[in-house]
DNA sequence: TCTATTTATTAAACCAGTTTAACAGGAATT
DNA sequence: AATTCCTGTTAAACTGGTTTAATAAATAGA
């Protein structure tokens, strides 16, 4: 979609550039999360943790927009880990700044809309797969879907976000190759 | 949030209201969403269907603003279903319709942008307890969280909604009431 | 280079659900 | 009242995963 320049400039001037550590975490449990992120270089995992162990949620790569967006919108503060597991750079606007880009201009708060649009189409999908595809079609769809990510992030980590446990996952994978 | 009288007036307009009986189908797949609904009295069930069976994805009940999101957004022919399990009422607004009253006001954009977020929370608490809760969990919320449902639609709905066979959900209630 | 740590695989026992099928109670139809 | 359909429960066999533990392979640190 289209934003006119100005309004554009006026919220480009609010984003910071950030720096983050392989190891290091953007949003720990019990944080308030007051801004959004722009991932320019690396990657993050998204994650919940309980007694049972973590959960990952999401891996977060170049060239998307994040953030613990249920503790951003409601202002509840966070029951996840939102952390590095690659050196990062990041874009970051506050939420109060990105409210101001909102009330500035009528294109923004339909950018702002739009981008809600976009990440619960996303959110919508995974629910889908989640409910409807076996753990080894959801496999298969990632390995196709996101190959680089088998490349940057330990197995484990992606038997947890297919909701499965490492032990399981190499199971899949043994029973793919025999057929 | 406050809309001002004018701008709400506008938006009112456009709403229809609809009959549907138990049993019709307000979408089928391969049709286009081109609509909003708010349920004003009834329920519906939305749910897939493969060659594995149907499954339930959402209930919507009476204060329920709804429709197949996905395919409103992406304007992509719908792959679900959306039945009557009672006979309802629904208030419809066209899609055109919806977005004259955003172009007409900023307060309805904003409303847009806000009702975008709700239904994004929503969906995300719901894949949260996909993911991190057992199926007896999920079961036990329910019942608290909406016991309506338990009155007005039949087990083997629910048991799909929760991503059980009916057997599976018999046995989980049979567990509870031993213990 | 050696050691310690992290990651992935395998095996064995186990378990929460599935599938299939039989059955029983209730509601709707005749 | 008899029949049919719909819904929910139960039983038995099965299955795709889990848990635990041992082992191997790769990586990072000293």
């Amino acid at each position: 979609m289209a934003i006119n320049d100005a309004d554009l400039d006026y919220s480009l001037q609010f984003y910071k550039r950030l720096h983050i550590e392989k190891g290091e975490f953007l949003i720990r449990p019990q944080q308030k999360v007051g801004h959004f992120y722009f991932m320019q270089q690396g990657c993050m995992c998204y994650y919940t943790k309980d007694d049972s162990g973590m959960k990952v949620m999401e891996f977060f790569t170049e060239g998307q927009f994040f953030t613990d967006l249920y503790a951003y919108i409601s202002a509840i503060p966070s029951g996840s880990y939102l952390e590095a597991t690659e050196d990062c750079m990041v874009y970051s606007i506050s939420k109060e700044d990105a409210l101001k880009s909102f009330d500035h201009s009528h294109d923004m708060e339909r950018f702002g809309r739009l981008s809600m649009q976009d990440g619960f189409m996303r959110l919508f999908r995974r629910n889908n797969h989640l409910k409807n595809l076996s753990n080894q079609e959801r496999y298969l769809r990632l390995l196709q879907k996101r190959p680089d990510l088998f490349q940057r992030v330990p197995q484990y980590l992606i038997a947890s976000y297919l909701g499965l446990t490492p032990v399981g996952l190499s199971k899949i994978r043994k029973r793919l190759v025999a057929s």
